[in-house]
DNA sequence: ATGAAAGCGCTAACAG
DNA sequence: CTGTTAGCGCTTTCAT
Protein backbone atom coordinates (compact mmCIF):
# COMPACT_ATOMS: atom_id res chain seq x y z
CA UNK A 1 0.00 0.00 0.00
CA UNK A 2 1.17 3.20 -1.41
CA UNK A 3 1.09 6.78 0.99
CA UNK A 4 0.96 10.52 -0.12
CA UNK A 5 4.16 10.09 1.05
CA UNK A 6 4.94 7.27 -2.37
CA UNK A 7 2.97 9.71 -4.54
CA UNK A 8 4.73 12.95 -3.54
CA UNK A 9 8.12 11.55 -4.26
CA UNK A 10 6.56 9.98 -7.63
CA UNK A 11 5.10 13.67 -8.98
CA UNK A 12 8.07 14.90 -7.25
CA UNK A 13 6.21 17.60 -5.35
CA UNK A 14 5.38 18.22 -1.59
CA UNK A 15 2.67 16.05 0.01
CA UNK A 16 0.91 19.02 0.92
CA UNK A 17 -0.14 18.94 -2.96
CA UNK A 18 -1.30 15.91 -3.18
CA UNK A 19 -3.33 16.53 -0.66
CA UNK A 20 -4.70 19.19 -2.33
CA UNK A 21 -5.77 17.07 -5.12
CA UNK A 22 -6.80 14.41 -3.39
CA UNK A 23 -9.16 16.98 -1.42
CA UNK A 24 -9.50 19.08 -4.68
CA UNK A 25 -8.95 21.66 -2.21
CA UNK A 26 -9.64 24.77 -2.50
CA UNK A 27 -6.35 26.48 -2.86
CA UNK A 28 -6.02 25.82 -6.08
CA UNK A 29 -3.31 23.07 -7.76
CA UNK A 30 -1.62 24.45 -11.25
CA UNK A 31 -3.55 22.08 -13.47
CA UNK A 32 0.15 20.94 -14.90
CA UNK A 33 0.89 20.02 -11.08
CA UNK A 34 -2.16 18.38 -10.60
CA UNK A 35 -1.67 16.30 -13.71
CA UNK A 36 1.16 14.78 -12.42
CA UNK A 37 -0.12 13.99 -9.40
CA UNK A 38 -3.18 12.32 -10.55
CA UNK A 39 -0.94 10.11 -12.71
CA UNK A 40 1.34 9.36 -9.63
CA UNK A 41 -1.79 8.13 -8.01
CA UNK A 42 -2.97 6.09 -10.59
CA UNK A 43 0.20 4.44 -11.26
CA UNK A 44 0.18 3.58 -7.63
CA UNK A 45 -3.08 3.03 -7.27
CA UNK A 46 -2.93 5.26 -4.21
CA UNK A 47 -6.24 5.41 -1.87
CA UNK A 48 -5.74 8.17 1.03
CA UNK A 49 -5.36 6.17 4.46
CA UNK A 50 -9.06 6.78 6.07
CA UNK A 51 -7.35 6.52 9.55
CA UNK A 52 -4.97 8.50 9.17
CA UNK A 53 -7.56 11.25 7.82
CA UNK A 54 -10.01 10.56 10.64
CA UNK A 55 -7.56 10.60 13.40
CA UNK A 56 -6.42 14.20 12.41
CA UNK A 57 -9.80 15.48 11.13
CA UNK A 58 -11.95 14.12 13.85
CA UNK A 59 -14.69 12.98 11.40
CA UNK A 60 -14.44 9.20 10.25
CA UNK A 61 -17.20 9.26 7.77
CA UNK A 62 -18.79 6.62 9.89
CA UNK A 63 -21.45 5.59 11.79
CA UNK A 64 -22.65 2.40 13.96
CA UNK A 65 -26.41 0.92 13.99
CA UNK A 66 -27.59 -0.73 17.18
CA UNK A 67 -30.33 -3.30 17.06
CA UNK A 68 -31.62 -6.53 18.02
CA UNK A 69 -30.95 -8.57 15.43
CA UNK A 70 -30.29 -8.28 11.29
CA UNK A 71 -31.55 -11.44 10.24
CA UNK A 72 -35.15 -10.10 11.50
CA UNK A 73 -36.52 -8.60 8.56
CA UNK A 74 -38.16 -5.84 10.03
CA UNK A 75 -34.50 -4.62 11.05
CA UNK A 76 -32.82 -5.73 7.47
CA UNK A 77 -35.48 -2.86 5.68
CA UNK A 78 -34.56 -0.31 7.81
CA UNK A 79 -30.82 -1.20 7.75
CA UNK A 80 -31.05 -1.15 4.22
CA UNK A 81 -32.75 2.36 3.93
CA UNK A 82 -29.87 3.68 6.12
CA UNK A 83 -27.33 2.30 4.31
CA UNK A 84 -28.36 3.51 1.12
CA UNK A 85 -28.30 6.71 2.11
CA UNK A 86 -25.34 6.08 4.26
CA UNK A 87 -23.44 4.90 0.88
CA UNK A 88 -24.88 7.76 -0.82
CA UNK A 89 -22.72 10.14 1.05
CA UNK A 90 -19.90 8.33 1.65
CA UNK A 91 -20.64 7.21 5.00
CA UNK A 92 -19.47 3.14 6.42
CA UNK A 93 -22.04 1.76 8.06
CA UNK A 94 -21.11 -0.12 11.26
CA UNK A 95 -23.64 -3.09 12.17
CA UNK A 96 -24.28 -4.30 15.82
CA UNK A 97 -26.72 -6.78 17.41
CA UNK A 98 -28.15 -6.49 20.41
CA UNK A 99 -30.32 -9.49 21.09
CA UNK A 100 -31.89 -6.38 23.40
CA UNK A 101 -29.10 -7.70 25.86
CA UNK A 102 -28.11 -4.54 27.94
CA UNK A 103 -25.02 -5.29 28.21
CA UNK A 104 -24.02 -6.00 24.51
CA UNK A 105 -26.01 -3.10 24.40
CA UNK A 106 -23.71 -0.90 26.77
CA UNK A 107 -20.58 -2.80 24.87
CA UNK A 108 -21.39 -1.82 21.43
CA UNK A 109 -21.74 2.14 22.58
CA UNK A 110 -17.93 1.51 23.78
CA UNK A 111 -17.21 -0.33 20.78
CA UNK A 112 -18.30 2.55 18.22
CA UNK A 113 -16.46 5.57 20.80
CA UNK A 114 -13.53 3.37 20.32
CA UNK A 115 -13.84 3.63 16.65
CA UNK A 116 -15.03 7.02 16.89
CA UNK A 117 -18.04 6.72 14.61
CA UNK A 118 -19.21 10.25 13.98
CA UNK A 119 -22.80 9.13 14.60
CA UNK A 120 -24.93 6.46 15.76
CA UNK A 121 -28.58 5.20 15.80
CA UNK A 122 -30.36 2.92 17.86
CA UNK A 123 -33.56 0.56 17.90
CA UNK A 124 -35.31 -1.81 19.81
CA UNK A 125 -33.95 -2.55 23.53
CA UNK A 126 -34.35 -0.65 26.83
CA UNK A 127 -31.69 2.38 26.70
CA UNK A 128 -33.07 4.95 29.22
CA UNK A 129 -31.04 3.34 32.26
CA UNK A 130 -28.21 2.85 34.17
CA UNK A 131 -24.68 2.81 32.27
CA UNK A 132 -26.48 2.78 28.94
CA UNK A 133 -28.07 6.13 28.93
CA UNK A 134 -25.10 7.96 30.91
CA UNK A 135 -22.70 6.46 27.89
CA UNK A 136 -25.44 7.70 25.44
CA UNK A 137 -25.56 11.22 26.70
CA UNK A 138 -21.88 11.51 26.53
CA UNK A 139 -22.41 11.35 22.97
CA UNK A 140 -24.61 14.10 22.78
CA UNK A 141 -25.77 15.06 19.83
CA UNK A 142 -24.13 12.34 17.79
CA UNK A 143 -27.12 9.93 18.48
CA UNK A 144 -30.61 8.96 17.33
CA UNK A 145 -32.84 6.82 18.06
CA UNK A 146 -35.76 4.96 16.03
CA UNK A 147 -38.94 4.68 17.92
CA UNK A 148 -40.48 6.01 21.20
CA UNK A 149 -37.67 5.73 24.06
CA UNK A 150 -38.45 7.59 26.98
CA UNK A 151 -34.98 9.69 26.64
CA UNK A 152 -35.17 12.98 24.93
CA UNK A 153 -32.91 11.83 21.74
CA UNK A 154 -33.85 13.26 18.15
CA UNK A 155 -36.17 10.19 17.32
CA UNK A 156 -37.81 8.66 14.19
CA UNK A 157 -40.78 7.79 15.85
CA UNK A 158 -43.64 5.21 14.43
CA UNK A 159 -47.31 5.64 14.50
CA UNK A 160 -47.83 2.58 16.46
CA UNK A 161 -51.41 2.80 17.02
CA UNK A 162 -52.16 4.12 14.23
CA UNK A 163 -50.82 1.34 11.87
CA UNK A 164 -52.34 -1.09 13.98
CA UNK A 165 -55.72 0.36 14.05
CA UNK A 166 -55.30 0.72 10.07
CA UNK A 167 -54.33 -3.52 10.02
CA UNK A 168 -56.87 -4.13 12.70
CA UNK A 169 -59.69 -2.39 10.52
CA UNK A 170 -58.46 -4.51 7.25
CA UNK A 171 -58.63 -7.30 8.84
CA UNK A 172 -62.47 -6.82 9.94
CA UNK A 173 -63.22 -5.72 6.78
CA UNK A 174 -61.70 -9.31 5.18
CA UNK A 175 -64.77 -10.32 7.98
CA UNK A 176 -62.28 -12.07 10.28
CA UNK A 177 -64.15 -12.73 13.50
CA UNK A 178 -61.88 -13.39 15.63
CA UNK A 179 -58.67 -10.79 15.98
CA UNK A 180 -56.00 -12.09 18.21
CA UNK A 181 -53.05 -9.49 19.53
CA UNK A 182 -49.37 -10.75 20.14
CA UNK A 183 -46.90 -8.01 21.48
CA UNK A 184 -43.40 -7.46 23.97
CA UNK A 185 -42.88 -7.56 27.28
CA UNK A 186 -44.97 -4.69 30.07
CA UNK A 187 -42.38 -1.90 29.47
CA UNK A 188 -42.38 -2.02 25.77
CA UNK A 189 -43.46 1.26 24.71
CA UNK A 190 -44.93 -0.14 21.19
CA UNK A 191 -46.45 -2.87 22.17
CA UNK A 192 -48.56 -0.58 24.53
CA UNK A 193 -49.36 1.75 21.59
CA UNK A 194 -50.36 -1.13 19.28
CA UNK A 195 -52.09 -2.96 21.56
CA UNK A 196 -53.92 0.56 22.18
CA UNK A 197 -54.41 0.72 18.36
CA UNK A 198 -55.87 -2.65 17.99
CA UNK A 199 -58.47 -2.44 20.92
CA UNK A 200 -59.75 1.06 19.41
CA UNK A 201 -60.17 -0.72 16.12
CA UNK A 202 -62.13 -3.29 17.59
CA UNK A 203 -64.42 -0.65 19.56
CA UNK A 204 -64.79 1.63 16.40
CA UNK A 205 -65.92 -1.83 14.44
CA UNK A 206 -68.42 -2.70 17.32
CA UNK A 207 -66.20 -5.55 18.59
CA UNK A 208 -65.55 -6.49 22.24
CA UNK A 209 -62.08 -6.96 23.72
CA UNK A 210 -61.28 -9.97 24.64
CA UNK A 211 -58.35 -10.18 27.05
CA UNK A 212 -58.14 -14.03 26.46
CA UNK A 213 -56.80 -13.06 22.45
CA UNK A 214 -53.87 -11.21 23.85
CA UNK A 215 -49.93 -12.73 24.19
CA UNK A 216 -46.94 -11.09 25.24
CA UNK A 217 -44.02 -12.46 24.18
CA UNK A 218 -40.18 -11.07 24.20
CA UNK A 219 -40.33 -9.63 20.29
CA UNK A 220 -38.37 -12.28 18.98
CA UNK A 221 -39.39 -14.32 15.16
CA UNK A 222 -39.58 -17.02 17.20
CA UNK A 223 -41.76 -16.44 20.30
CA UNK A 224 -44.10 -14.75 17.83
CA UNK A 225 -44.08 -18.03 15.69
CA UNK A 226 -45.14 -19.78 18.86
CA UNK A 227 -47.60 -17.78 20.39
CA UNK A 228 -49.45 -17.19 17.26
CA UNK A 229 -49.95 -21.24 16.66
CA UNK A 230 -50.80 -21.70 20.03
CA UNK A 231 -53.13 -18.42 20.34
CA UNK A 232 -54.92 -19.82 17.05
CA UNK A 233 -55.36 -23.31 18.15
CA UNK A 234 -56.70 -22.38 21.52
CA UNK A 235 -58.89 -19.72 20.59
CA UNK A 236 -60.03 -20.67 17.23
CA UNK A 237 -58.90 -17.38 16.09
CA UNK A 238 -59.25 -16.51 12.20
CA UNK A 239 -56.56 -13.82 11.92
CA UNK A 240 -53.54 -12.53 14.22
CA UNK A 241 -52.10 -8.84 14.82
CA UNK A 242 -48.02 -9.00 15.68
CA UNK A 243 -45.35 -7.48 16.32
CA UNK A 244 -42.25 -9.47 16.18
CA UNK B 1 -13.37 12.42 24.74
CA UNK B 2 -9.68 12.50 26.79
CA UNK B 3 -6.76 10.41 25.59
CA UNK B 4 -3.94 8.69 26.84
CA UNK B 5 -2.18 11.48 27.86
CA UNK B 6 -4.91 13.11 29.80
CA UNK B 7 -4.76 9.70 32.16
CA UNK B 8 -1.01 9.66 32.40
CA UNK B 9 -1.34 12.88 33.26
CA UNK B 10 -3.88 12.40 36.22
CA UNK B 11 -2.42 8.96 36.86
CA UNK B 12 0.87 11.13 37.55
CA UNK B 13 2.50 8.37 35.10
CA UNK B 14 4.11 8.43 31.73
CA UNK B 15 1.66 7.65 28.28
CA UNK B 16 4.07 4.55 27.89
CA UNK B 17 3.03 2.95 31.13
CA UNK B 18 -0.81 3.66 30.44
CA UNK B 19 -0.34 2.00 27.16
CA UNK B 20 0.86 -0.83 29.13
CA UNK B 21 -1.91 -1.42 31.04
CA UNK B 22 -4.55 -1.07 28.56
CA UNK B 23 -3.31 -3.95 26.76
CA UNK B 24 -2.25 -5.91 29.35
CA UNK B 25 1.21 -5.66 27.88
CA UNK B 26 4.19 -8.16 28.56
CA UNK B 27 6.22 -5.48 30.36
CA UNK B 28 5.03 -5.95 33.81
CA UNK B 29 3.16 -2.70 35.52
CA UNK B 30 3.82 -2.20 38.83
CA UNK B 31 0.56 -3.31 40.80
CA UNK B 32 0.18 0.32 42.64
CA UNK B 33 0.85 1.86 39.22
CA UNK B 34 -1.34 -0.10 38.02
CA UNK B 35 -4.15 0.81 40.24
CA UNK B 36 -3.86 4.15 39.96
CA UNK B 37 -3.47 4.19 36.27
CA UNK B 38 -6.68 2.06 36.47
CA UNK B 39 -8.45 4.73 38.92
CA UNK B 40 -7.58 7.45 36.09
CA UNK B 41 -9.12 5.60 33.22
CA UNK B 42 -12.24 5.20 35.33
CA UNK B 43 -12.37 8.67 36.22
CA UNK B 44 -11.85 10.03 32.81
CA UNK B 45 -14.13 7.20 30.89
CA UNK B 46 -11.26 6.88 28.79
CA UNK B 47 -10.92 4.21 25.99
CA UNK B 48 -8.24 4.40 23.59
CA UNK B 49 -8.46 5.70 20.04
CA UNK B 50 -9.11 3.02 17.42
CA UNK B 51 -7.88 5.01 15.26
CA UNK B 52 -4.63 6.32 16.39
CA UNK B 53 -4.10 1.92 17.25
CA UNK B 54 -4.79 1.04 13.59
CA UNK B 55 -2.85 3.85 12.12
CA UNK B 56 0.22 2.26 13.77
CA UNK B 57 -0.58 -1.00 13.90
CA UNK B 58 -1.70 -1.60 10.45
CA UNK B 59 -4.60 -3.40 12.03
CA UNK B 60 -7.91 -2.31 12.56
CA UNK B 61 -10.45 -4.99 13.31
CA UNK B 62 -12.51 -4.46 10.95
CA UNK B 63 -14.19 -6.76 8.14
CA UNK B 64 -16.08 -5.80 5.43
CA UNK B 65 -19.27 -7.33 4.27
CA UNK B 66 -19.94 -7.34 0.90
CA UNK B 67 -23.16 -8.72 -0.54
CA UNK B 68 -26.36 -7.91 -2.83
CA UNK B 69 -28.76 -6.74 -0.24
CA UNK B 70 -29.02 -6.81 3.33
CA UNK B 71 -32.99 -6.89 3.12
CA UNK B 72 -32.81 -10.75 1.83
CA UNK B 73 -33.28 -12.62 4.15
CA UNK B 74 -30.71 -15.11 2.53
CA UNK B 75 -28.16 -12.86 3.06
CA UNK B 76 -29.30 -11.39 6.38
CA UNK B 77 -28.87 -14.51 7.33
CA UNK B 78 -25.31 -14.83 7.15
CA UNK B 79 -24.78 -11.54 7.89
CA UNK B 80 -25.54 -12.36 11.17
CA UNK B 81 -23.54 -15.71 11.58
CA UNK B 82 -20.40 -13.53 10.16
CA UNK B 83 -20.98 -10.53 13.03
CA UNK B 84 -21.90 -13.56 15.89
CA UNK B 85 -18.26 -14.66 14.99
CA UNK B 86 -16.73 -11.10 14.37
CA UNK B 87 -18.25 -9.64 17.60
CA UNK B 88 -17.24 -12.59 19.90
CA UNK B 89 -13.04 -11.67 18.61
CA UNK B 90 -13.96 -7.59 18.95
CA UNK B 91 -13.99 -7.46 15.44
CA UNK B 92 -16.18 -4.69 13.87
CA UNK B 93 -18.32 -5.19 10.38
CA UNK B 94 -18.87 -2.72 7.74
CA UNK B 95 -21.96 -4.14 5.69
CA UNK B 96 -21.97 -2.71 2.08
CA UNK B 97 -24.82 -3.76 -0.10
CA UNK B 98 -24.01 -4.17 -3.92
CA UNK B 99 -27.27 -5.34 -5.99
CA UNK B 100 -24.60 -7.52 -7.98
CA UNK B 101 -23.53 -3.76 -9.44
CA UNK B 102 -19.97 -3.87 -10.56
CA UNK B 103 -19.29 -0.44 -10.00
CA UNK B 104 -20.73 -0.51 -6.52
CA UNK B 105 -18.64 -3.48 -6.12
CA UNK B 106 -15.43 -1.54 -7.05
CA UNK B 107 -16.68 1.36 -5.30
CA UNK B 108 -16.70 -0.87 -1.89
CA UNK B 109 -13.44 -2.39 -2.24
CA UNK B 110 -11.42 0.76 -2.76
CA UNK B 111 -13.70 1.85 0.71
CA UNK B 112 -12.82 -1.32 2.22
CA UNK B 113 -9.27 -0.20 1.12
CA UNK B 114 -9.24 3.26 2.43
CA UNK B 115 -10.51 2.56 5.74
CA UNK B 116 -8.15 -0.16 6.24
CA UNK B 117 -10.43 -2.78 6.53
CA UNK B 118 -8.17 -6.32 7.71
CA UNK B 119 -10.43 -8.32 5.57
CA UNK B 120 -13.31 -8.87 3.28
CA UNK B 121 -16.14 -11.04 2.48
CA UNK B 122 -17.75 -11.17 -0.40
CA UNK B 123 -20.75 -12.74 -1.80
CA UNK B 124 -23.06 -12.27 -4.62
CA UNK B 125 -22.28 -10.91 -7.67
CA UNK B 126 -19.04 -11.20 -10.54
CA UNK B 127 -16.14 -10.54 -9.49
CA UNK B 128 -13.39 -12.47 -11.96
CA UNK B 129 -13.42 -9.74 -14.37
CA UNK B 130 -11.50 -6.16 -15.01
CA UNK B 131 -10.55 -3.96 -12.05
CA UNK B 132 -12.62 -5.71 -9.42
CA UNK B 133 -10.29 -8.82 -9.65
CA UNK B 134 -7.23 -6.92 -10.15
CA UNK B 135 -8.19 -4.86 -7.27
CA UNK B 136 -9.26 -8.06 -4.90
CA UNK B 137 -6.32 -9.75 -5.72
CA UNK B 138 -3.99 -6.71 -4.19
CA UNK B 139 -5.97 -7.59 -1.03
CA UNK B 140 -4.24 -11.22 -1.54
CA UNK B 141 -4.70 -13.05 1.50
CA UNK B 142 -7.78 -10.52 3.13
CA UNK B 143 -10.44 -11.83 0.73
CA UNK B 144 -12.41 -14.75 1.19
CA UNK B 145 -15.64 -15.17 -0.98
CA UNK B 146 -18.57 -17.38 -0.48
CA UNK B 147 -20.16 -19.26 -2.90
CA UNK B 148 -18.44 -20.36 -6.04
CA UNK B 149 -16.66 -17.77 -8.35
CA UNK B 150 -14.05 -18.33 -11.06
CA UNK B 151 -11.67 -17.18 -8.77
CA UNK B 152 -9.03 -18.55 -6.12
CA UNK B 153 -9.55 -17.29 -2.98
CA UNK B 154 -10.55 -19.44 0.25
CA UNK B 155 -14.21 -19.86 -0.54
CA UNK B 156 -17.16 -21.22 1.40
CA UNK B 157 -18.85 -23.35 -1.13
CA UNK B 158 -22.21 -24.50 -0.92
CA UNK B 159 -23.55 -27.65 -1.99
CA UNK B 160 -25.76 -26.05 -4.55
CA UNK B 161 -26.69 -29.41 -6.71
CA UNK B 162 -27.04 -31.36 -3.41
CA UNK B 163 -29.73 -28.92 -1.96
CA UNK B 164 -31.13 -28.58 -4.49
CA UNK B 165 -31.39 -32.44 -5.20
CA UNK B 166 -32.85 -32.57 -2.08
CA UNK B 167 -35.45 -29.98 -2.15
CA UNK B 168 -37.17 -31.17 -5.00
CA UNK B 169 -36.63 -34.82 -3.69
CA UNK B 170 -38.92 -33.63 -0.95
CA UNK B 171 -40.83 -32.27 -3.56
CA UNK B 172 -41.66 -34.95 -5.12
CA UNK B 173 -42.32 -37.10 -2.17
CA UNK B 174 -45.21 -34.72 -1.20
CA UNK B 175 -46.94 -36.27 -4.30
CA UNK B 176 -46.07 -32.89 -6.67
CA UNK B 177 -46.33 -33.69 -10.31
CA UNK B 178 -45.39 -30.38 -11.73
CA UNK B 179 -42.41 -28.65 -10.27
CA UNK B 180 -40.73 -25.82 -11.80
CA UNK B 181 -37.28 -24.08 -11.83
CA UNK B 182 -36.75 -20.19 -11.15
CA UNK B 183 -32.73 -19.60 -11.01
CA UNK B 184 -30.32 -16.40 -12.17
CA UNK B 185 -28.96 -15.14 -15.43
CA UNK B 186 -26.70 -17.52 -17.31
CA UNK B 187 -23.51 -16.75 -15.91
CA UNK B 188 -25.05 -17.81 -12.10
CA UNK B 189 -22.69 -20.52 -11.48
CA UNK B 190 -25.32 -21.55 -8.71
CA UNK B 191 -27.82 -21.40 -10.75
CA UNK B 192 -26.24 -23.46 -13.23
CA UNK B 193 -25.78 -25.87 -10.04
CA UNK B 194 -28.74 -26.00 -8.43
CA UNK B 195 -30.37 -26.75 -12.19
CA UNK B 196 -28.63 -29.92 -12.65
CA UNK B 197 -29.52 -30.68 -8.89
CA UNK B 198 -33.57 -30.25 -9.86
CA UNK B 199 -32.78 -32.12 -13.23
CA UNK B 200 -31.07 -35.50 -11.24
CA UNK B 201 -33.74 -35.40 -8.85
CA UNK B 202 -36.21 -35.46 -11.89
CA UNK B 203 -34.93 -38.06 -13.40
CA UNK B 204 -33.76 -40.07 -10.19
CA UNK B 205 -37.65 -40.16 -9.40
CA UNK B 206 -38.70 -41.04 -12.69
CA UNK B 207 -40.14 -37.10 -14.05
CA UNK B 208 -39.80 -35.58 -17.12
CA UNK B 209 -37.46 -32.98 -18.00
CA UNK B 210 -39.67 -29.93 -19.46
CA UNK B 211 -37.63 -26.63 -20.31
CA UNK B 212 -41.18 -24.51 -19.87
CA UNK B 213 -41.11 -24.91 -16.00
CA UNK B 214 -37.44 -23.47 -16.01
CA UNK B 215 -37.22 -19.65 -15.70
CA UNK B 216 -34.61 -17.36 -15.64
CA UNK B 217 -34.91 -14.22 -13.63
CA UNK B 218 -31.86 -11.82 -12.41
CA UNK B 219 -31.86 -13.24 -8.73
CA UNK B 220 -33.96 -10.70 -6.42
CA UNK B 221 -36.73 -11.71 -4.22
CA UNK B 222 -39.14 -9.45 -6.61
CA UNK B 223 -38.26 -11.33 -9.58
CA UNK B 224 -38.57 -14.32 -7.91
CA UNK B 225 -42.05 -13.86 -7.33
CA UNK B 226 -42.84 -12.61 -10.49
CA UNK B 227 -41.65 -15.34 -12.10
CA UNK B 228 -43.27 -17.90 -9.57
CA UNK B 229 -46.55 -16.12 -10.49
CA UNK B 230 -46.24 -16.68 -13.71
CA UNK B 231 -45.00 -19.97 -14.25
CA UNK B 232 -47.69 -21.52 -11.92
CA UNK B 233 -50.30 -19.57 -13.66
CA UNK B 234 -49.00 -20.65 -17.28
CA UNK B 235 -47.94 -23.94 -16.18
CA UNK B 236 -50.19 -24.75 -13.91
CA UNK B 237 -47.26 -25.96 -11.49
CA UNK B 238 -47.85 -27.11 -7.91
CA UNK B 239 -44.35 -26.30 -6.64
CA UNK B 240 -41.57 -24.33 -7.63
CA UNK B 241 -38.12 -24.75 -6.62
CA UNK B 242 -36.15 -21.28 -6.33
CA UNK B 243 -32.81 -19.71 -6.19
CA UNK B 244 -33.42 -15.75 -5.07
C1' DA C 1 9.57 -1.04 36.42
C1' DT C 2 9.19 3.28 34.01
C1' DG C 3 9.91 7.05 30.62
C1' DA C 4 11.56 9.79 26.28
C1' DA C 5 11.21 9.97 21.68
C1' DA C 6 10.21 8.41 17.08
C1' DG C 7 6.77 7.79 13.76
C1' DC C 8 2.12 5.53 11.58
C1' DG C 9 -0.32 8.79 7.15
C1' DC C 10 -2.57 12.67 6.82
C1' DT C 11 -4.31 17.99 6.87
C1' DA C 12 -3.81 22.77 8.11
C1' DA C 13 -1.73 26.86 9.28
C1' DC C 14 2.05 29.55 7.93
C1' DA C 15 5.64 31.02 4.87
C1' DG C 16 7.54 32.14 0.63
C1' DC D 1 0.91 28.25 -6.54
C1' DT D 2 3.80 25.29 -3.61
C1' DG D 3 6.44 23.64 0.44
C1' DT D 4 7.74 23.28 5.65
C1' DT D 5 6.21 22.09 9.92
C1' DA D 6 3.42 20.79 13.63
C1' DG D 7 0.60 17.66 15.46
C1' DC D 8 -3.97 13.98 15.69
C1' DG D 9 -3.48 9.54 19.72
C1' DC D 10 -1.21 5.71 20.09
C1' DT D 11 2.65 1.69 20.51
C1' DT D 12 7.31 0.57 20.55
C1' DT D 13 12.32 0.50 20.75
C1' DC D 14 15.82 2.08 23.58
C1' DA D 15 17.52 3.97 27.69
C1' DT D 16 17.56 4.52 32.60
Amino acid sequence: MSTIVDVAHKAKVSITTVSRVTNSSPHKVNPTTRAKVIKAIKELDYRPNALAKGLLMKRTMTVGIIIPDISNPYYAEIVRGIQDKADEHGYAVILLNTERNPDRILKHIYFLREKAADGIIFSGGVIHEGKIISSLKELRDRVIVIGQHRVDFPAVVIDNAGGATEAVRYLVELNHQRIGFIGGPDHSLSTKERLSGYRSALTQKGYPYDRGFVRKGDLTPVSGYLLAKDLIRKERLTAVFLRE
